[in-house]
RNA sequence: GGUCACGUAGUUCAGUUUGGUUAGAAUGCCGGCCUGUCACGCCGGAGGUCGCGAGUUCGAGUCUCGUCGUGACCGCCA
């Protein structure tokens, strides 16, 4: 080894030791008679001193190097004079008797501290540059723990992870997939698996009954900041069980990531609210429940006043904000411009101030009376004090735009805090949803998802009723994963396929090795699959897995360190069969 | 496929509203001074095709159009 020791692990107890050092030049600082160096490496900060008086020779060295030079250096461990309690290793400093360049460094184009000043385009342009910084290590370890610890749960439960291929076919339903030309079947391509679902529902017909894998998923579709093209999940699947053996193994593994890397378990067993509920008292699917200010429906209370805003209105609902009545002018203009911006798409926002004195004052004073509105105020659990948002329209979408209100509202307020976790479980979602454009239902989890059995019956005369033995697990907001039950008898699966919409040679020929494998003995199985990149993230605390992923994509899908995608040579073309068109 | 914002020194930004002399700041970089710093301090210096192209104008960083790049969002993402 090139060193003795790391730039974190020097204490007090090591005072008077010799010891060699590895890393990088974070910083000098050239007092004349003498220069500090911090040399950082993955493990921490360690203060060298080179003095004038002691070697002149050396110190005068030291000063020709620049930051992130990487140097070896050898010294004696001892106690500061002026300690830095910021610092692990601030009590002591090494005195150095000799060092040597291991690698010398241009100039980096951003500084590589804490507080860097680059922005997002040249930190992934320079990536290895980034990773360097404290903030990314960190979250990097953090994505490591959590995984060593989803595997050490698992394990512990009697899971076996395997692996599936990556090379595999193109399917319709569900995401946009990634081809792969295949040079030695002329004019075919393989595919990139959007995620391994068949494959574990095969692992479960051959009886490997308890199934996972942390593994990359590819969807060709537009990006987010919590989307990326290629992006991990931890894919479960398991024999024998019903949906609450699933949730109970997987609220388990949850709190064993809560109390193992956060030391902090927030249930034993999470809340379970049906999709229905959820929509009604979240106008979401994915609640954040580490609050209320729950979405109370107002239609028959403010019907045939003569205000068109609400007589025309499906549906007329309001939030709660508690404590908010003294809001000003300016702060509900604000969030008036909020909910009518285009992506929200409110015509418009009422606000009844609940005040102190037990009076209301509203937007629509000129339609309703003090006691109407008080009603309102008291059916939505308003307090004097408080604040009422209401919005109205269309069903749907005054539901979505509450839920969006809501989330808004609760940032302004402080509500959403970062180290409280709020997880809960939303189930029995619609196992159909009904596409406009293509004019046909198509799945809103997979084609593979089990309806409730006691909706089984609807599955070919009312399929827009059935609901799906179907699950996610939402944390703060976030969906954090889903799963089901899975149709694990030919027939139902058959059927399954004509609702989509699939004629009998479609479902042969994409599906044909599928239905033939049911044939053959088919356990009762069910799954979940978790975003493993998300996950890292909320435990971070950002909302973005760029910053969790080692080498991420920007939102184009570029890698902009490789400068991928690119154009490759017409005689990768020529081998592959394929001419480009414009 | 669509909407919006941004693009000025190595980097992060101001300047664009109202076109007008030599385009500024911070930080980084280079040189000098400094023996207890840790956001070291002080003095001095270098550093610019205002993304690119066209147009309007006596005159464009500033206005218009196009184009490229970056970010956020809608659609999309079973």
């Amino acid at each position: 080894m090139l060193r003795t020791h790391t730039c974190g692990e020097l204490r007090m107890t090591h005072t008077g030791l010799d010891v060699t050092l590895t890393g990088w030049v974070q910083h000098t600082r050239d007092m004349g008679g003498m220069t500090f160096i911090d040399l950082r490496d993955r493990y921490g900060i360690t203060q060298l001193v080179f003095n004038m008086d002691n070697l002149p020779e050396l110190c005068r060295e030291s000063r020709k190097l620049g930051r992130e030079y990487v140097i070896q250096v050898n010294g004696k461990v001892r106690e500061r004079i002026n300690k830095n309690p910021n610092l692990p290793t601030g009590d002591i400093e090494i005195e150095v008797m000799a060092f040597k360049v291991l690698g010398v460094s241009e100039i980096p184009p951003f500084t590589i501290e804490n507080n860097t000043d680059g922005g997002d385009e040249i930190r992934l342009k320079f990536r290895y540059l980034d990773l360097r910084r404290t903030v990314l290590k960190e979250n990097l370890i953090l994505r490591h723990r959590m995984a060593m610890a989803i595997r050490d749960y698992l394990n512990r439960e009697g899971f076996l992870e395997i692996e599936t291929p990556f090379l595999i076919k193109s399917t319709p339903e569900g995401a946009r997939d990634f081809v792969v030309p295949s040079r030695m079947n002329k004019h075919q391509f393989y595919a990139l698996p959007q995620s391994p679902q068949i494959f574990k529902q095969l692992l479960m017909m051959a009886g490997y009954d308890k199934y996972f894998q942390l593994v990359k998923c590819f969807r060709d579709e537009d990006l987010r900041a919590d989307r990326q093209p290629e992006f991990t999940q931890i894919d479960c699947e398991m024999s024998f069980v019903d949906k609450d053996d699933v949730l109970h193994v997987f609220e388990g593994m949850a709190n064993y990531l809560f109390k193992e890397i956060l030391n902090n378990v927030p249930a034993n067993s999470f809340p379970r609210i049906s999709y229905d509920e959820a929509m009604s008292r979240y106008g979401t699917d994915k609640p954040d429940i580490r609050f209320g200010m729950e979405i109370k429906e107002l239609t028959p209370l403010v019907k045939g006043k003569g205000f068109r805003g609400f007589d025309e209105a499906e549906f007329a609902g309001a939030i709660c904000a508690v404590g908010a009545a003294g809001w000003s002018r300016k702060q509900l203009d604000a969030i008036t411009e909020f909910v009518r911006r285009p992506q929200v798409g409110a015509k418009g926002l009422i606000y009844v101030k609940y005040t102190e004195e037990g009076t209301t004052k509203s937007s629509v004073n000129k339609f309703f009376d003090d006691d109407s509105q008080k009603l309102w105020c008291e059916h939505a659990g308003a307090n004097p004090g408080d604040l009422l948002l209401i919005l109205a329209g269309s069903r749907k979408q005054t539901l979505t735009a509450l839920s969006v209100l809501r989330l808004e509202m609760a940032e302004r307020l402080g509500l959403r805090e970062k180290k409280v976790f709020a997880p809960v479980w939303i189930t029995d979602f619609p196992l159909f949803e009904w596409n406009e454009d293509e004019n046909r239902f198509q799945a809103m989890h997979h084609p593979f998802t089990a309806p409730l059995d006691e909706d089984l019956h609807l599955l070919e005369k009312d399929p827009g009723k059935v609901r799906a033995n179907a699950y996610d697990l939402v944390i703060n907001g976030v969906e954090i994963g889903g799963g089901s039950i899975r149709i694990h008898t030919r027939e139902v699966q058959q059927k399954m396929f004509r609702v989509l919409g699939f004629s009998d040679e479609e479902v042969q020929s994409q599906f044909g090795f599928f239905l033939e494998a049911f044939q053959y003995g088919t356990p009762p199985h069910g799954g979940i699959a978790f975003g493993f990149d998300r996950w890292v993230a909320l435990f971070a605390g950002t909302e973005s897995i760029r910053e969790v992923i080692a080498f991420p994509k920007n939102n184009a899908g570029r890698d902009l360190m490789l400068d991928s995608p690119s154009y490759i040579t017409e005689s990768q073309l020529k081998e592959l069969n394929i001419r480009l068109r414009e």
